[in-house]
DNA sequence: ACTCGTCTGTGCGTTGACGCACATACTGCA
DNA sequence: TGCAGTATGTGCGTCAACGCACAGACGAGT
């Protein structure tokens, strides 16, 4: 189920939403909105992408896979920002993996369009250089607080940062794919989980989160989440 | 100490090196070369940047710092790189500090003059955004590291990707100043260097470094160094 | 209703890194 | 020569996270 995109709907991606009219108007017949099922993979390591997305319900979420078969997370993309910022940075592909990590809808845009509308500079170039540099902040903020934080904050940090891409409170996800992303053992996030359920910050049921208190949340992070979500708000806000 | 740049001078920064003639006579009257001591800060955190670096010998290190004064760094620029990405980005601050590593010489240029040039387009501005990818997968590359390996491991990444930016095999630098930039205790250095020492590949005496044996190095290191270096070699080779 | 697969909860020994305290050793300078 | 400052080495106890094993608990489908 793929459609052309109307100007509306475009609106959803912040990014899209932030350019030109004119900009706009060149790109909308090029924009396909799709759905993501849960788990699709967008680009492997080192594969080249021939499409470059904007997710508007979609999360994704950009993994490094170890040799070994471990995972850790280094960001995560919703309707904030865009999966793909290599097609215009000029290396075409990355070392990691870009996952579905909740359902939703994207715009998808052909590799060599969306490098031909770039490539005319203009605010859409500008925009997109802006996320980028918002995208280094979350990757620089996910590598101190890997280093520096508990398992506790670094699930808070990562439930926020996925609230606030979420349409609703409702996030389908196990403990299994989260300890995957956060790079530790599923064990240590049945423990986090439970202390946050316990809180009543969150109501988990296999695979089935509902975010029940932001504060509470917010009252648990580290302060990497508050760092990253200012400098998206002046880059991009 | 400042003086205008030859072009044999330039040359010895790998991104002046990749430009054209002609851009590289327009940057050259612009571009002072300066020595810089271990310790100074290039810039603050959040703080406008007045000049964009371009190391030949001098190695930077990009750290963050906590609100409990901890730190860790998040990547390391040297001769085939820059300090001052954030200019060309478009954000003009990033929320980390630019410190001095390894004494030695840099070119800077001013702040206007940097985005001027990178706004004319053609290889300036490309080969900017290639290294700005390229420092995307070392963060990123940080960022698992730091998540997934030892505090070993993450000695010899460490010590490896400051021997590829050294005009020599002396490195001056205290434990607890590596120890501040790897994120972890400065005993855990210690212990780390013994052993290192002890197998030979470096020896260590009160802040003066010798890497002996680059290729011991090697076989103690975790994949995430080849990865950094590979993707340097395939964005800016 | 039953079974199978999946998801979550729990216990236990191990380990790597931490925090602290302090000893030792080297350097520079008075 | 002696002293102060700095750098490194070492030994603890503590703790968070790991690895493994296994016990429920729930859901889908036959």
């Amino acid at each position: 189920m793929a459609s052309t995109a109307t100007q509306e709907e475009a609106s959803q991606s912040h990014l899209l939403a932030g350019i030109s009219e004119e900009e706009l108007a060149r790109l909308l017949p090029n924009l396909q909105l799709v759905s993501l099922p849960l788990g699709q993979v967008l680009y492997e390591s080192g594969e080249k992408m021939d499409y470059v997305y904007f997710p508007t319900t979609a999360i994704i979420s950009l993994l490094y896979i170890m040799e070994n078969g471990s995972t850790a997370e280094i960001g995560v993309v919703g309707k904030d920002g865009m999966v793909g910022i290599a097609i215009f940075m000029g290396g075409d592909t990355t070392p990691n993996r870009a996952v579905v990590q909740s359902a939703g809808k994207t715009f998808k845009i052909k590799s060599a369009l969306m490098k031909d509308e770039f490539t005319r500079g203009g605010r859409f170039h500008n925009l997109c250089l802006r996320y980028t540099q918002a995208l280094i902040t979350q990757i620089s903020q996910t590598a101190v607080c890997n280093r520096l934080h508990s398992v506790d904050q670094q699930l808070c940090r990562w439930l926020l940062l996925s609230h606030d891409r979420l349409p609703s409170d409702r996030l389908i996800m196990t403990q299994d794919l989260i300890a995957n992303m956060l790079g530790v053992r599923r064990e240590g996030i049945t423990h986090a989980a439970k202390r946050l359920q316990k809180a009543g910050y969150i109501s988990y049921v296999r695979g089935d989160m509902t975010i029940l208190d932001r504060a509470g949340l917010e009252s648990g992070v580290c302060e990497c989440y508050q760092v990253v979500r200012t400098e998206y708000d002046r880059l991009l806000g």
